[in-house]
DNA sequence: CTCCACAACTTACCCGGTTCAGTAAGTCGT
DNA sequence: ACGACTTACTGAACCGGGTAAGTTGTGGAG
């Protein structure tokens, strides 16, 4: 089936292929009578136009893209990605963008992804995750002037715009919280080290437990998955002073450190306390249900694409803050034994 | 930073517009020596074809589209979408195809997004998930012609590929083995009762039960949500004749079934018996384990693109059965007490 | 020595929108 | 009644690749 063009519209409206893109792209230039009649023919023929020659013309692609970094195996179990595509997506096409998605195993392969789509024109902009240290894609994304939108800070990222929520509050204020039930040898089962916002979340979390005269706030590194964060957990709980609970960086974890007390006959929360980042259905699934960090994760995609469209629209845009997850308790968290 | 066109190798290299095509393409017409040392500039400046003038003169967009379905609180913890992206983007990116995605909430919506991504020419074709009895999407894909492969029948779709995993095999086993542990009393919570699959399931679930002579199967409809599957497990286990094993249509509704029986006193697997359809890492991180029904969801959306990329490429094919799941017993099934 | 075949290009047009520079007709003020 | 201005268009160039058709230049056969 052959696809209408405009120029089967201005054939059938005996105009000329100009006046149709003026009257369906509500310029000025035809009369409201034509632009009438124009319209009229282009949905009675299902007309849509061709993103291909609008990019060439236009310039914009009408479309974002997205890598995913981690291996499958971790995307497909951690809910955050997900949530976050949920609401990038749902703002994106509000707006009618296209999200191209790929997933990627490294940093390098990454970068070559964003030159690539960019040298196409296949895309206006990315949405960049994992922000790091002296992170490899800042400086390519300045250079290629690819407009993008990190996630996962805050840090240096120059004149590229970021959102990041205050993990440093509210690993405060669960510390914090914690004490108060009485605890006072309290542990952390971290996501990858070599993030950001790992590093600021550790950061706090030491600050704060020093300031209430935690002697000793241990974090261990993992990496996201139920399987090291299970590891990570027995470790932590086969020592003789062992804590009464565990901040976990994210509900996968804090889920696979939950069969681990219980398989270890800890009783949950009366031996131990859970704490799960991010509160994903996950956490409320479970027996007994977690204490979690809540964020609104969708919100928190889709503000990440607002900033984003501003920046493709050429509006300087900086840093903002998203928001801080709040401790929602549950039936993980008690005052120890 | 201006991106660098053919024009702009062509004068670098002294030769025209469409010697380098030639050469870039593979194509005869270019002496060897040539064709290297425009490659050589190409590389150099980092040229990459712009995607759009590509798409407007050959008529490939090389992009595919897959709609997600489920409202976002689903798609955030159904490990099952993640896990067929990543298999299906692994095989596209090898063949250098994009993949778009859009979360959609109804079938029509799903419709008016085929109908736009292809008359704008975005995509080649397309993934269409959950097939449903007289789907409205077929009779459209096929008036549109637009290249796609059904995931999730088998059912009828005329001239359109389908992939598939054998499912009646796969529940057909699972009955049999819990017979064979001793079960007499086996329930099922299902997924949305729409879905041809599940169609497919509860008649073979039906069928089984009834060759073994088992009086009762029964069946509760369910959404593949935590909430409506812990619903689902309680109303079947507050009966008098309560069943001493449930299978589950995902692994999301088993974990919540699990939380409902420990929370109701119910030991697991001593007083019920549990299995899961589809095992994520999500079944081994509870406490006890999951007996699951295995299958490699990776393989199968990249068997899916590879079946798309085939009827794109013109190839005709048809009907293709992935495998069958196969049972992966673990801690939540034993003979009951 | 001529003619032909072939390699190695160049030229020019195509794809389908966007946009700018005309142009013809109508309107208005004086 | 005439120039100034506006309205409603048309025609053509343009974006950046792909490609059919045309143009050289060279070597070898006859």
């Amino acid at each position: 089936m052959k696809r209408p063009t405009i120029a089967d519209i201005a054939r059938r409206a005996g105009v000329s292929k100009g006046a149709v893109s003026y009257a369906l792209n509500g310029q000025p230039g035809v009369s409201e009578a034509t632009r009438q009649r124009i319209v009229a023919i282009a949905q009675e023929i299902g007309f849509n136009p061709n993103s291909a020659a609008r990019a060439l013309s236009g310039a914009s692609a009408r479309a974002v893209g997205l890598t995913l970094s981690r291996p499958a195996r971790i995307l497909s179990i951690e809910p955050f990605f997900m949530g976050l595509i949920s609401g990038f997506e749902a703002e994106l096409a509000a707006r009618s963008y296209a999200l191209t998605l790929q997933v990627v195993a490294t940093p390098e392969q990454e970068v070559e992804v964003y030159r690539r789509w960019w040298g196409e024109r296949r895309i206006d902009g990315v949405i960049v995750t994992d922000l790091r240290e002296n992170d490899v894609r800042i400086p390519v994304l300045q250079q290629l002037q690819l407009p993008a939108v990190v996630i996962g800070g805050p840090g240096d990222t120059g004149k590229i715009a970021q959102v990041w929520s205050d993990d440093a509050g509210a690993i405060t204020e669960t510390v914090r919280y914690l004490v108060a039930l009485g605890h006072r040898r309290i542990a952390r089962v971290s996501g990858l080290p070599g993030l950001l916002h790992t590093q600021t979340r550790t950061r706090a979390f030491n600050d704060v437990c020093a300031s209430l005269g935690l002697n000793e706030a241990l974090t261990v590194p993992s990496d996201y998955t139920g399987e090291e964060g299970g590891r990570a957990t027995r470790r932590l709980l086969i020592g003789a002073d062992r804590p009464t609970a565990i901040i976990y960086d994210n509900d996968v974890m804090a889920v696979a450190g939950l069969a681990v007390a219980q398989e270890m006959g800890l009783a949950v929360p009366g031996d131990l306390s859970i704490v799960a980042w991010d509160d994903s259905p996950l956490c409320s699934l479970v027996h007994p249900p977690l204490t979690a960090l809540s964020r609104d994760i969708a919100e928190y995609g889709a503000h990440a694409a607002r900033e984003l469209l501003a920046a493709i629209d050429g509006k300087q845009v900086s840093n903002v803050e998203a928001g801080t997850a709040h401790l929602t308790p549950r039936g993980s968290t008690a005052p120890p034994r």
